[in-house]
DNA sequence: AACATATTCATCCCTACGGGTGAATATTGA
DNA sequence: TCAATATTCACCCGTAGGGATGAATATGTT
């Protein structure tokens, strides 16, 4: 699920949707109102959201209401942690070799 | 830079170059070998991690030797956490809501 | 109820790009 | 000269991004 997590975050369309969702609950229009770009654009990547579980929807009669779903995020966020953690390791032991060197 | 970061880092490939960069710096052979691709496509993925800033290429003659840049890194967990502190709070307020009504 | 209208979203088609390969091309090392 | 290193080129395949069109649902009017 990472990859498509990454995937969905590395889209900064995606990533205000995001954020716009992240100030509630709203409609598929309701996103895409603020965007220059079609709405089937959005709703494309709405669904490359989807597909990354970082949103979920309900369905209303003819609307869909889309809410976010932070699970996804752990993830990721536990990857670049540890992977910061490795590389400051590596650096520092690179930094140490040059000084004693 | 977020996008290109988001993106290299959304592939296995490329995450696992970045973790073989972790225990040190090597050469492109060196990278490429543990993989069953071509070493076409370990420079295209190297190439998308120098474009992210993540990797860092310093040529020796004929030989690339590859190291870990980790800034990149903590604008993506920047970015991350920003927003997990974000949704959290509003699926408190959402939580909130509930309990109150 | 029945029809027209407006809204919402999905589907079809095209273009661009990522990911993979093999072959060809420097360039350096032995 | 011959082998090793890495890039570049041409190409194929799958998929994301975009506009245009169509289907489904809700709303309003008679």
């Amino acid at each position: 699920m990472l990859d498509e997590t990454l995937l969905a975050l590395a889209d900064p369309t995606r990533r205000a949707i995001l954020s716009r969702l992240a100030r509630g609950e709203a409609r598929v229009t309701d996103v895409a109102k603020p965007f220059a770009i079609s709405l089937n654009s959005v709703s494309k990547h709405i669904r490359m959201l989807e597909r990354a579980r970082l949103v979920r929807r309900r369905i209303e009669g003819r609307e869909h209401f889309l809410a976010l779903d932070p699970t996804p995020l752990d993830e990721a966020a536990d990857w670049i942690a540890a992977q910061k953690t490795l590389w400051a390791w590596r650096l520092g032991e690179l930094e140490k070799a040059l000084t004693d060197g």
